[in-house]
Order: structure tokens, then C-alpha cells, then sequence
DNA sequence: GAACTTGCTGAATTG
DNA sequence: CAGCAAGTTC
């Protein structure tokens, strides 16, 4: 077959060895989705299996769409009636439960409603509410993510509740509330994002009749981004395999970024293990990047303990330089990408470019940018198209229409547009729905029928008007069910016959008019949905909009393409920024106190990197807006972890890269007077500042400056260049009692008053620090230093034994 | 019941 | 600086 001429050896053998389980362990920029497609198209057109018997499994729709793309290039002359299924873990999900869900027998039927991120917030505050909780001390978001994470953990609602410590009342507070947000789940035939793969791990487990004809069907898997499953999809692919043991799957841990979804790296480092007769297949083999981009990359990562080490290399050139920008602030940083993609198109009209974020909170200033300098641009992420308000009220009305026991959807959509149902109504309902034990639509039923009192003539009347608009809604929607007219119809219905339109008319404002051109865009999507074949009714086309996701708007070709880091996993590009790389915001402040967190920060800033073909840009700014407030900020310990001399300094003046290199060659002469065995007297002006030694505090003080001088980290000077982030040292001072009595003496504590954000401050430990924020007075004063080298650290003032720098 | 005002708290990454 | 929740006014 010539296609196979094209690839490398092991690529080929990742193509070829279709039989029994196997793994390929694929470095950035290896071709790994080309082996991937290949390897589908070969085992359709060279060892004759049916395509159906085929499931390839991504994450993104992003990376299945495009799966399917090169697949459906591929193979385009061999005129096959089936495709292959390449889908995501949760659409491959609900494709299983609407078909199977049943034979679960907990009471859910195939027309069960996804509940989003959003929904089950929703449900959650609901729940929160109704156990009599003070929503200020539970967040609703907190809950959510803790009920998430456990369920991606594996644990239930008992399970959960069995672990929590005996008096940790948070904990169990969540745990009841688990308990409710479960049995809702059910009243309401929803679903949550992870119920979907709960749920059809379940049914593989418990019922062995559904389990084998889906072993049956699926003949041969291939799993994408493996290092990202958890132990749920895991458990899925295990039950899928069971009959065959034909499992392919490729990933790279040096690109693990979901650990904080529940990722389960030992998945893929076990892999040998859970398949005793695997094979495993390294491609190494680079064809991306060039030489410099390369070598940036793998002189941060191996700044990672936790990793097996592999060997990335490329036949492509040294290529330019890295290009390095200090920014006065995020505007000017901004200005600076802005002029920089200008300049390349003046040159190359054509280069695509990214610009990679940690936060998606920092497009902003990127945006105006780029629009002042008329570039066109496209942003992925953030507000995706399904999740503005108006649309995903439509969306609420049809799924309510689909299963009008939907109460999430019920009330969201009750009263908007404003129909006179207030929040004394509202109350109402909710109250007799939780004492009837039956959904908030049966409720609307017993309140309407004259049964049941209780409410005025008034929002009588304006419930039974709601109640006509959603059962003509059902009927709109079950005949053209029924007479498979089209999609699109129904979706206009729910947009006209409700009122909704006629609302947003009214208001006669530009947002209104933006709104209503949204809807339009809704009904475009619809009437493509109707276009397409293969579809299947409205119920598809709802799950769809559920399970698309911001990073689907990815537009192959767009010029410039703005997104978070993780977004761009998987992508390339000839031209790449990596902006803001600084302390706290990249690496993230929130995974400051954790090792094994700023290891995975760090693969983040390695998939940055490796998504640059020939131009890389690395920029970070000195002070940025952060809560509206203006943050001093110091770069990222990332940047000093490259090496300095394949950066170009593009900064105006001097900038941190012209001081760290200074100080790299000033840090050589030190050690090599160390090594001659001069270490000790190297700064005695440090030792003996002018202070005279007359306690036993101070000489105190006199033993512990002495002990750091031994140390020639914690010696260093100003711009520390460090070697390896000391993330797994605490914060100390504390755990040296003579520094803590040292700081009260007279000397050090007339400088104790001024540590006021902006100023300088230098730590034993750590060396010269900006003081950032200072919260608290007297003894319980606490700051938050930045240190270069070492990330944001927050310290008592009292006992941090800080002096003035 | 709806529209408006104030005041508070809080953002990491995603299907 | 948001976005949201509670309070205030019409």
C-alpha cells in the first residue's frame, strides 16, 4: 500500500500492528494523529474490517472532527457505505444510553435531558437551598466541582458520605447535598456530563447482554490523549475491550494537563500491565518545530521529576531565535503581539497565528489590540455560542418540550420572556413540587386544574397561559416527529410561538437586536442540521448543542487565532505568543503550594511551546490589572528555565533577561570561587552590615545569616537565577526559632513597618522579593512576596524575617 | 411584579 | 472589574 511509504518506520509499525493491544508513545509533534487516521483507513482497506467495527475515541470534538476529516480524505475512492464512529467520550455516551439506558432499570428513559455545567449548578444552588444551607458558606460552584470530582473518583452519594471524617461539617453538608442533587437528577430523567460516562460504565458492568454486543461491535479501538483519561473512562474502555483486546491507544505524558479533571497518569505509564501482551511504540521522531522551539520545550520539561524522559529530536533546522518581550503592562504587551503579527504579514501575509493564554480572563486586552490594528481574529473559548442566555433559553424551551419533567429547564425558561410569574409563584410551585414529591410540570397540572388553591386569579391565569405555550410546544415538536419534517421548524416555533421573539422585539435596544440576530444564527444552524444526512431529529440536534463546547468554534484557517494553552493542545502553528509568563498567573497562583501542580504547569508550558513551527514569542508584563487593581508582577520562573541564550530580547531598555543573564555569568564566578574553597568569605559585607552583635538575639541573627551563606542559593543576589524551582521548600522562618527572635530585636524591626506593596524585601531563603499585597496589621500582618525563581509565597510578616531591600 | 440600585465577593484549565 | 444577589422604588 503506497500511503505507508510516506511514514517513518515507527510509524508504520504503529500503523501496521493492528492485532492485540498496543501503545504508542507519541512526543509533541510526531505525527500522531496522521498515524492515527492511517492506521483506520489501513485497517478498513488492507485487512478488510467493517468500518463499523471501528470506534476511535478523542476528548474535543475538535480532535474527532478532524479525525473524521483525514479519515473521509483518506479513504475517499474506496466507496465505503459504513464510516468508522469517531466521537468523544460523552457523545460515544450518550449514543450508548439512548439506545440502552433502560436496561439500567433505575427508572431513566431513553428521552433523559444533559444537564450542562450550568444546569447542574443550578440543580445544586436548588438543592443548597431546599437542605436549609447557607449558600454563602456552601458555594454553589464549590459543591458542584466536589460532587464532580468525586464522581469522577468513582464515588457515589454513599460512598461519598461513608469517607467524610466524623465532625467535618462541611463535608457532610455536601454529602447530603449530593444525596439530593442525585435523587433530583432522577426525578428530572437528567443527566450530568458525568453521569453520562457513569452511567454507561454501569450498564457495561451490570448487564453482561449490552456489554457483549457492544464488544461485538466495536472490533478494534483507539483512544486519543490517553494520559488524559480517568479512572471512568478507563473502567469504559476496559468493559469495550473486554471480548477483543484489539486497544490502541496513543498519548504523551510530558502532555498531561487534566490531572485536575481527574486524568489518571498511571493509565498510560500501567498500560503494559492492564494489557499483558501490549506493545509499546515511541515515536520521537519531531516534524513541527524546528531546532530552537524544540530545545526551548525540553529544557523546561526536564525541570519535571515526575517523568519517564523521552528523547524528542528533529531533522528541521535551528530556525530563528526565541523572541523575548518585557512589557511595561498587559496593554503595551498587547500593542507589542499586535505589531509583531503585523510585521510577519508585511513579510509572509499567510503565516497563522496563536496567541496562547493561561487564563481566558486575558483575551481581553489582545482583542482591543488587535481590532484597533484592523487584524481579524478568532477567539476560542470563553462564552462559546450555546451558552449565551438567549440561546440556551431556546434550547431550554425544546428540551422542556422533549420532557417537560425537565425542572431546570422549566424555570429557567418559566418566566422570559417576563410573563407575569413572579417570585411569590415561583416559590409556590417550588414548595408544593418538593411536598408532592412530583416534578414542578405535574405541579403547574394541580395548580391549574382548580384541585388545588393557593394562588391568585391573576397568576392563575398567567401559569395556564404558560402551561398552553409549552403543550402546544410538545404537539409542534411530536408531529414533526412523526412526519420527519424539519428540525429547524420546530426550533422557529420555539422561538416565535413563545413570545420570545416578540419580547426581544420590544425592548428595541442594540442588545436585544444582537439577541434576536443569535436565535437567527440558532435556526441557521438548524436548517444546516436538516441539511446534513445521517440526522436524527431534534433530540440529536439538542444533545448536540449540549455537547458542544467553546473550542469547537476553532477555525482551521483563521488568521489569528486567540485561546487558553489547554485549548491548543493538539494544534500548530508557524507563529506562536506566549503571553503573560508571569509568577502567579503562569504558573497559576493556584498551584503554587503544590508540587506535583507546578509539574503539571510546567507540561502546560510545554505543550505552549511545542505548538510553534517556526516563530515563538515568550512575553510577560510588569505590573497587570488583576480584580481591577493593579499587580506588580515578576517573570515567570518558566522563562528562566529556557535557555537564555537562544532568546532574543526584543524589550525596550533593560529587562529582566539582560539582568538574568548578567547575573547567570555572575552566579558561574561564584561557584567556581566556591569550588576553590572561597565560598564562605565571598560577601562578608552581607555578614556584618553594619550591625554590631550585642545580643543574644543578634547573634542569633549572626549563626542564621551564617548558615545561609553556606547555602549559595539562599545567597544569591538580586535576580536570582535559579536552577530548578524549590517548590518543595515551605516558607520558612517559621521552622527557625532564632530568626523569630531575631526579628523582634531593635535593629530589624525599625525596617518591620514599611513593608508596603511595591517595595523590596529579601527573604533568608529566597532572596530579593517584591512585596505584592500586605493584608492585616501589628503581629498577624501577612504578605504575599513575589520571588524570582520561586513564585508567589505568602508570609507572616512576624516570623518571615524579612529585611528591606 | 418589574425595573433599578447597591453592595459584595470572587476567576484556572473542559466535555 | 465583573456578575450576581439582595434590597429599594415605582
Amino acid at each position: 500500500m503506497d500511503f505507508l511509504s510516506t511514514l517513518n518506520p515507527p510509524q508504520r509499525e504503529a500503523v501496521v500492528e493492528t492485532e492485540g493491544p498496543l501503545l504508542i508513545l507519541a512526543g509533541a509533534g510526531s505525527g500522531k494523529t496522521r498515524v492515527i487516521t492511517y492506521r483506520i483507513v489501513y485497517l478498513i482497506a488492507e485487512r478488510n474490517v467493517a468500518p463499523h467495527n471501528i470506534l476511535a475515541v478523542t476528548f474535543t470534538n475538535k480532535a474527532a472532527q478532524e479525525m473524521r476529516e483525514r479519515v473521509e480524505k483518506l479513504s475517499s475512492g474506496f466507496g465505503q457505505r459504513s464510516a468508522p464512529l469517531i466521537s468523544t467520550f460523552h457523545s460515544l455516551c450518550v449514543r450508548i444510553l439512548r439506545q440502552d439506558i433502560q436496561a439500567l432499570q433505575e427508572g431513566y428513559t431513553r428521552s433523559f435531558t444533559i444537564y450542562d455545567q450550568d444546569d447542574s449548578v443550578r440543580l445544586i444552588k436548588a438543592c443548597i437551598k431546599d437542605l436549609g444551607y447557607d449558600d454563602k458558606q456552601l458555594g454553589q460552584r464549590a459543591v458542584q466541582s466536589a460532587i464532580s470530582a468525586a464522581k469522577n473518583r468513582g464515588d457515589d452519594a454513599e460512598s461519598y458520605a461513608a469517607h467524610v471524617e466524623y465532625g467535618d461539617e462541611k463535608r457532610s453538608a455536601i454529602a447530603r447535598v449530593f444525596r439530593l442533587y442525585e435523587e433530583r437528577l432522577r426525578n428530572n430523567n437528567a443527566l450530568d456530563f458525568d453521569d453520562l460516562i457513569i452511567k454507561t460504565v454501569q450498564l457495561l458492568r451490570r448487564v453482561p447482554e449490552v456489554r457483549e454486543r457492544y464488544n461485538d461491535k466495536f472490533k478494534y479501538i483507539l483512544v486519543d490523549e490517553y494520559q488524559d483519561t480517568n479512572s471512568l473512562q478507563f473502567a469504559l474502555i476496559r468493559f469495550l475491550t473486554e471480548k477483543q483486546q484489539n486497544i490502541c491507544v496513543v498519548g504523551d505524558e510530558d502532555q498531561s494537563v487534566y490531572k485536575w479533571r481527574g486524568a489518571d497518569i498511571t493509565n498510560i505509564l500501567n498500560f503494559e500491565q492492564h494489557y499483558p501482551n501490549a506493545k509499546a511504540i515511541r515515536l520521537e521522531q519531531n516534524y513541527r518545530s524546528t531546532q530552537n522551539i524544540l530545545d526551548a520545550a525540553g529544557s523546561v520539561v526536564k525541570n519535571n521529576t515526575e517523568r519517564k524522559g523521552k528523547t524528542l529530536w528533529t531533522a528541521n533546522p535551528a530556525g530563528e531565535s526565541i523572541r523575548y518581550y518585557q512589557a511595561f503592562d498587559g496593554d503595551a504587551e498587547a500593542r507589542f503581539v499586535a505589531a509583531k503579527i503585523e510585521e510577519h504579514r508585511r513579510v509572509n501575509p499567510n503565516l497563522r497565528a496563536a496567541i496562547l493564554y493561561r487564563t481566558n480572563a486575558q483575551s481581553r486586552v489582545f482583542e482591543e489590540a488587535l481590532r484597533r490594528s484592523r487584524i481579524d481574529y478568532n477567539i476560542v473559548g470563553g462564552f462559546s455560542f450555546y451558552e449565551r442566555a438567549e440561546v440556551r433559553d431556546i434550547v431550554s424551551y425544546l428540551k422542556l418540550a422533549m420532557n417537560p419533567h425537565d425542572s431546570i429547564a422549566l424555570m429557567r425558561i418559566i418566566n422570559s420572556p417576563a410573563r407575569g410569574l413572579g417570585k411569590q409563584t415561583l416559590d409556590e410551585i417550588e414548595r408544593r413540587a418538593k411536598d408532592y414529591a412530583v416534578s414542578h410540570w405535574e405541579t403547574i397540572a394541580l395548580l391549574t386544574d382548580g384541585s388545588t388553591p393557593g394562588l391568585s386569579p391573576r397568576a392563575t391565569t398567567a401559569l395556564k397561559n404558560f402551561q398552553k405555550i409549552i403543550t402546544d410546544l410538545v404537539t409542534a415538536t411530536t408531529s414533526a416527529a412523526s412526519s420527519d419534517s424539519p428540525v429547524s421548524d420546530v426550533v422557529k416555533a420555539a422561538i416565535l410561538d413563545t413570545g420570545y421573539a416578540n419580547a426581544l422585539k420590544a425592548e428595541n435596544t442594540d442588545e436585544a437586536e444582537a439577541r434576536v440576530e443569535n436565535l437567527q444564527e440558532l435556526v441557521n444552524a438548524a436548517v444546516d442540521y436538516d441539511a446534513q444526512d445521517g440526522g436524527e431529529g431534534l433530540r440529536d440536534f439538542i444533545d448536540h448543542a449540549a455537547l458542544v463546547s467553546d473550542s469547537d468554534q476553532y477555525k482551521q484557517d483563521a488568521p489569528v487565532t486567540l485561546m487558553t494553552v489547554h485549548s491548543a493542545k493538539g494544534l500548530e502553528f508557524p507563529l506562536v505568543f506566549i503571553v503573560g509568563l508571569e509568577d502567579g498567573l503562569f504558573p497559576h497562583s493556584r498551584s503554587a503550594t503544590d508540587p506535583a501542580e507546578l509539574e503539571e504547569e510546567r507540561r502546560l508550558a510545554y505543550v505552549a511551546i511545542t505548538r510553534a513551527e517556526r516563530f515563538l514569542y515568550v512575553s510577560h508584563a510588569m505590573k497587570r490589572r488583576v480584580y481591577g487593581e493593579e499587580m506588580a508582577s515578576e517573570p515567570s520562573q518558566f522563562l528562566n528555565e529556557m535557555p537564555l541564550e537562544l532568546m532574543e530580547d526584543l524589550s525596550r531598555g533593560a529587562s529582566w533577561l539582560s539582568f538574568a543573564r548578567k547575573s547567570s555569568t555572575l552566579e558561574n564566578k561564584h561557584a567556581i570561587r566556591a569550588l576553590k574553597g572561597l565560598g564562605e568569605n565571598a560577601r562578608p559585607e552581607k555578614i556584618y552590615t553594619g550591625k554590631t552583635y550585642d545580643s543574644a538575639d543578634s547573634i542569633a541573627e549572626f549563626f542564621r545569616k551564617r548558615g545561609q551563606q553556606m547555602n549559595p542559593s539562599a545567597a544569591q543576589p538580586d535576580p536570582p537565577v535559579i536552577r530548578r524551582a524549590a517548590a518543595s521548600s515551605s516558607p520558612s522562618g517559621s521552622s527557625r526559632p532564632a530568626s523569630r527572635s531575631s526579628n523582634s530585636s531593635g535593629a530589624s524591626s525599625s525596617a518591620t513597618g514599611d513593608f508596603t506593596p511595591g517595595s523590596h524585601v529579601r527573604h533568608p531563603k529566597y532572596g530579593r522579593g517584591l512585596v505584592l499585597r500586605r493584608e492585616g496589621t501589628g503581629d498577624s500582618a501577612k504578605l504575599t512576596v513575589s520571588f524570582p525563581g520561586f513564585g508567589q509565597k505568602k508570609l507572616i510578616e512576624k516570623y518571615a524575617g524579612l529585611e528591606k531591600a
